[in-house]
This record gives structure tokens, C-alpha cells and sequence, in this order.
DNA sequence: GATGAATGAGCCTTCATTCAT
DNA sequence: TATGAATGAAGGCTCATTCAT
């Protein structure tokens, strides 16, 4: 018996799946040949192929990891103790990770998920459930805040979640067409957003 | 005889980028072939290549149109009286081409474009004046709105502009991953948003 | 629209086939790597594959061609007045082109589709009714002999056409092993065979 | 302790055959790959390696086991006091191994043994002496039987064998297009071919 | 001896593009 | 101008074989 294990497996899975991000990254999905990622992993052929049976499972594992970040995201801005502080926590986490100076190959490998997801049913209802996890979390937020008097019972939480997710995707496209692009404007309006969802007594900050 | 000739070849045009639109819709840029489209206009593949002298540029072709389109859209809009007026205009037209049910098509096509723009110069190019356009004359009837004391002062006008269109390719985003998702509960939010910029006694509708 | 015609289309194909059978004959279906095919045809990938969308599909229409030809030959032995005639016509002709110098590249095409047949469902069914047709026939004879008086009517005629064919069948592998092997041996046995099938007063030759 | 590592290895090859022979009639020699032999044989890849050093190895392997095989029907055969019976007897025994119910298996390798032999030498050589051995012994026994005047001694020897061999493998081919082909039918055109062999007075059975 | 992860040459197939008619 | 047969480079994937453990 080699001595490979489970661990191993894990690693190589690992090794692999970076090479793909850096590869599609790069040239997106379409104009990455397996043997590019072959390349980049410093791996053979038939290693690669006894990881990932096709292609497309390899553009679907990277989605998957991608939305298991996600949710590793909204865990720690849901255990706020202030609602109205878990929902700027999300936003800060989400905005730094999508749209910081360090969040390009992110943002690459989510807008090619994204289309490529309107056309593979597998990879839709990977990217609809890292929709909307967040997107519960974050009403969910909204009806804490809500409960607590911080936020108008005007609001609908599902919409304003929604509109709140509508926002960062709009902001990491825009960030891809302006790599110049400072984030923090678009923070800054979120902020005001939240402030506009709050109830009048409360204006801050 | 000439006139005859260039009206008959913009026909052509036409006719060959709606068949593309169709394919490109149907199954993504990357996975229509020329055959597909050659097909779908019911023409010959000499003769397709005698307008678009490859499949890059016909894919261009497609995102410029798509820009020649929304520009329209917005010179409606800016051209109303009353700047908030315009802005709800230029909203409820962008949402009505974009998000309503006969927007499928469009919508498709958008998220292929924008995919595509981030790995193709002359493609961000034309995304980028695409975007930019409508967010200059949003900004600019922003500006209108605050010099009539219609809009808060506070607001800068360029990140605001700059965030309803997020919104706008956010819910974009989100209509393709939930075709039956309802528009009007992510519009109503959009007039909150704008309300939230209006001056405070002018609170309205 | 070019010079081209269901006339040329049905050339093309002649060749491509012509190539197969020639590299499936030196290689077997299995060794015989499509490059060869279009090599020997003088033809582009792209070529063959707009005649045959597989290599399975250029098998299988190999195959369809050898019992086409089987059953020409069929044809003719039946038409014969004397049922005896008939059947030692049609023996004839499949030894001579089966068994005889310029039969090699059928025989080993013979025994590669037989191969094939028992793994590939599509090819079974062409090669079963390539062997009973001729059975059928075979078997319609004999009882026209019968009728008339002149084969022994304790013979089951299908049994020993089935018997015809497998002698042919055995031949054909035992040609293809020993390739000096001369049918005249395997022809008079044949006749030998006929003969004892005939009614007794009838011993001639 | 030699001994036992001799057994031991005898072991491992019978059951690397036997569980290639399960590959081989499931898919033919091509379509299975080492990889399901060594499933099959619930071995690695490199224990089978040491006993075989190809793929080609293993084909020819079994090719020779089934010779082996044979010739000690034919021993059998060959031990029968009454030539005629002695003919019967190899028939027979062949009959039940080849074209009887459990005879699958062994009908779809040597199908495929046969068609691989005439594209690899070193099978045909195989091939050649399992099916020539059959064939002297059996001419051996028809000239006993001429000389104990029980066949005519108008038939030669040599030419009949070699046509019982050709019906055998012909039967075999028949059986394996058409798995509900009871072989009786055709065993009693083969007795009836072996009376026409004898000498007239002895007509019997 | 036995393991099985890793290798990589090479196969089948696709499709953007060309050009003789 | 229009046709569509033909091209051929290149991509996804397989599988016989090796070798460090």
C-alpha cells in the first residue's frame, strides 16, 4: 500500500482545482484547454482525469468551493449580536472579498460561473443555493433587525435582501470593467442604503 | 442601384445577427458553432463570412448593438421635464426590456457579452461605453434633480448612478437564475432607494 | 451552388469506404486508427466525418456493403432452372469470392465484422440478416429439389443450409490461416456433400 | 518453500485468466482495458505486470490455454477402439463444449482469438497448430476407418477432416448470432455427413 | 511480492475558416 | 454575391504501462 491516503487525495483535489481558478482565471472556462490546467497543476493527463472525470466537473467543483466560501462568510456576520452590525459585517466581508485589490481571480471565476450557469442546469442549482443561502441569512438579519426596532417594519426583507445581493454583483461587475474602481464609493452608498432602511429615530453615523 | 445594394446588405447584417442573438441565446457564444448560426439564418457559410469576417467579430457586433439600444432607452429619459421623473423612466424602461418576460433573449445575451468582456479588449471597450453612457446621463439628471432641490444635496451623484445600475445588472443576474422571479418587489425597493435620496420634506408617492 | 451532386456525394463515399476496407484489412477495426482511413482516402477529417459521423458508423456501413453484395450473388444462383445448378451456382460464386487469391481483403473484412457482430448490436443485426438471407434462399432450393424428386426428402432443408453456410463460414477462417489452402479441396467435399443429399438413383458427377 | 511459491504463482496466473477471459467475452480483447481485468481479478496493476508483461501477453495466454484445452479432447477422442466412434466421440465432445448452452464464453474468445490471429503472428501460430492437431488426429482416425473398410476409401482423409472442422467453427459462428440456435439440427446434417462417409453396406444409425 | 498513483502518447472528434464553382 | 464541400489544427479524453513505496 503507497503511502497515499485520504489527505493525499485531498491535497492533490486541492493542487488541481488551484491550477483550474489560476487557468479559467485567466482565459475563462471556454478558452482553457485541460492542458493548460495540466500546465499550471505540473500534472499529468490521466492524474488530473482520475480526480475530475471531465471538464465540466472541474468547472463544477470550482463553483461548489466557491459558494462553501460563501456560506463560511455569512456564518460569522449571522453570530453578530447587533443586527444591523451582522448585516455591515456581511457587506464588508463580502465587499473585501469580491471587491478588494485581492479579489480579481474571485470575481473572474464568479462572472464566467455565473454565465456559464444560465446554460448547465448542475451548475445553476450550484449557483442558486449560494444565491440565496446569503440571501436568507441576510433577511433574516433584516427581521432580527426588524423585531429589535432598528429597522422599519416597512421593508420587506426578502426584497431588501435581494436588492442588497443585486448590489454587490452589480459592484464586482463594474469592478471587473473598472479594475480602478474604489469600493469604497459603493460601501459608502450601501451604508446610506441601510441608513434609508432604518428607523428615522436612528439616524447615525 | 447602390442605395439598393446597402439596404440589402444592412438586411443581411440584420438578418444574420438576429440568428446569432437566437443561437448565442440558445446555447452561449462558445458553444454555438458558425454551423449553428449558418443554420439559423438559413444562409451559407461563405456568405455570413462575406459580413463578419470571423466569429469574434460577430459576437462584437452583437454587444455593440445591444449599446445602440440602451442608448435610446436613456435619451428618452433624460429628455423628460422633471429629473426624477427621468430617472423613474429610464428605470422602468431598463427593467422592462431587461427583466421583464420578453427579456429572456436580452438577458442571455447580456450575461454571455459581459462574461466574454472581462477576457476580450474590444469587447470590454464597448461594454464599458455601454455602461458608462447611461451612468453619465443618470448622473447628470442626479445633478438636475439636486439643482432644483428635488434631490439631497448629500448624495454624489456619480456613485449613486453608478449603484442603481448594479442594481439594475444585479436583478438581471438574478431574473436569469430565477426565471419566475417577480421584478416589481425589486423595483418597489429601487423607489424607496430613490426616495431615500429625495430631500426629506419632499417625501412623495 | 457548387458542381457538386448526389452523384459526387455517393463517389465520395465509394472512396472513403474503399480506404476503410483497405486499413481495416492490413490493421483490423481496432488497430486501424481513423488518421489511416483519412490518410489512405487522400481526404480531411473533416471530410469523412461529413459522410460518417463515427467510426462506428464507417463499420457498420462496411458491413452493410458486404451483405449487399452477398445477396447480388444470391440473386443470380437463384435464378437458375435446375435447383442442383442453383445451389452449387451459388456455392460457387461465394468460394470463388470468398476463398479465391483476390478474396483476402473480403475474408478479412468478413471475419473482423463477425468479430464486431457479437459485442455491437447494430452490427449483429446487419450480420444476421446477411447470413439468413442467403440461408433462405439456401433452404428454397433444396426444397425446389425436393419438388422435384431430385434431393432426398428425409433432409431438413433449412438444417442443411444452415450446414452450407457454416462449411462456407469454416473455410473462409481456415483460408485465412492458411492462406496456400486450396478451395478445391473444400469445393469437392461440397459436391461430395450435395451428392449425398441426393435421392440414390441420382449418384452422378 | 519453492514448491509452494510455485503453486502460489500458478494460482495468480490461473485466476489473472480467468478473469480476463470474463473481460474479454463481456467487451472483446479492445474494448476492455487492463483496468477492468484488474478489477475483475480484485488484483493491482503491477501484480498482474509480473505475471504478464502485456496486454498482448495476456491475449495470447488465452488463446494457448484454449488449445490446451482442446487437444486433450482430442486425446480422448483419439483413445476409441471404433474409428467411427472415435469420430463421433471428438464431434460430440466439441458440440457440448463449444455449442452448448455453457459455451458462451468459450465461443466469444475464440471468435475473437480467431479475428485477432490474422493481424499478430505469434496468435496465428497459436491458432494454427489448436486447429490443426484436431485436424491430423481426425484424418488419423478417418484412414483407421478406411482401413478397417468402415469409410470409403474414396474420400480423402485430409479434406474431410479439414471440412469437419470448417462445420464445427461454422456452428460456432451460428450459435453466436443466434443464441437460441439448438445445434441438434445441425450435429444430425453432421451424422448424416458421416454416414455419406461410409462405405454403402455399412449404412446405420 | 504487491500496490495503485501517476504518466503521456495518441485517439476520436469538432469546428472556424477557405475557396473553387 | 452566394454556395457548401473541404480543410486541418487542436481539444477532450483514454488506457497500457511504470515505479516509488
Amino acid at each position: 500500500m503507497p503511502r497515499v491516503n485520504a489527505e493525499h487525495k485531498e491535497e492533490r483535489r486541492a493542487q488541481i482545482i488551484a491550477a483550474a481558478r489560476t487557468c479559467f482565471a485567466r482565459a475563462g472556462f471556454h478558452r482553457t484547454t485541460l492542458q493548460d490546467v495540466f500546465a499550471e497543476a505540473n500534472l499529468s493527463a490521466g492524474c488530473v482525469y482520475s480526480y475530475f472525470k471531465s471538464k465540466e466537473e472541474l468547472v463544477f467543483a470550482i463553483a461548489e468551493q466557491r459558494h462553501q466560501d460563501e456560506r463560511a462568510a455569512i456564518v460569522e456576520g449571522s453570530s453578530a449580536q447587533d443586527p444591523i452590525e451582522g448585516l455591515r459585517s456581511i457587506a464588508q466581508r463580502f465587499a473585501h472579498d469580491y471587491l478588494g485589490e485581492d479579489g480579481l481571480e474571485r470575481r473572474l471565476i464568479a462572472i464566467q460561473t455565473w454565465s456559464e450557469s444560465v446554460l448547465n442546469p448542475a451548475l445553476l442549482a450550484s449557483v442558486l443555493e449560494g444565491v440565496e443561502a446569503p440571501m436568507r441569512q441576510i433577511a433574516q438579519l433584516i427581521r432580527r433587525g426588524q423585531a429589535f426596532g432598528k429597522l422599519s417594519t416597512k421593508i420587506d426583507p426578502e426584497a431588501t435582501a435581494r436588492t442588497m445581493i443585486a448590489m454587490l454583483h452589480g459592484f464586482i461587475l463594474q469592478k471587473l470593467w473598472e479594475p480602478n474602481l474604489d469600493p469604497a464609493a459603493g460601501l459608502a452608498i450601501f451604508e446610506r442604503f441601510l441608513d434609508s432602511l432604518s428607523v428615522p429615530s436612528d439616524s447615525r453615523r
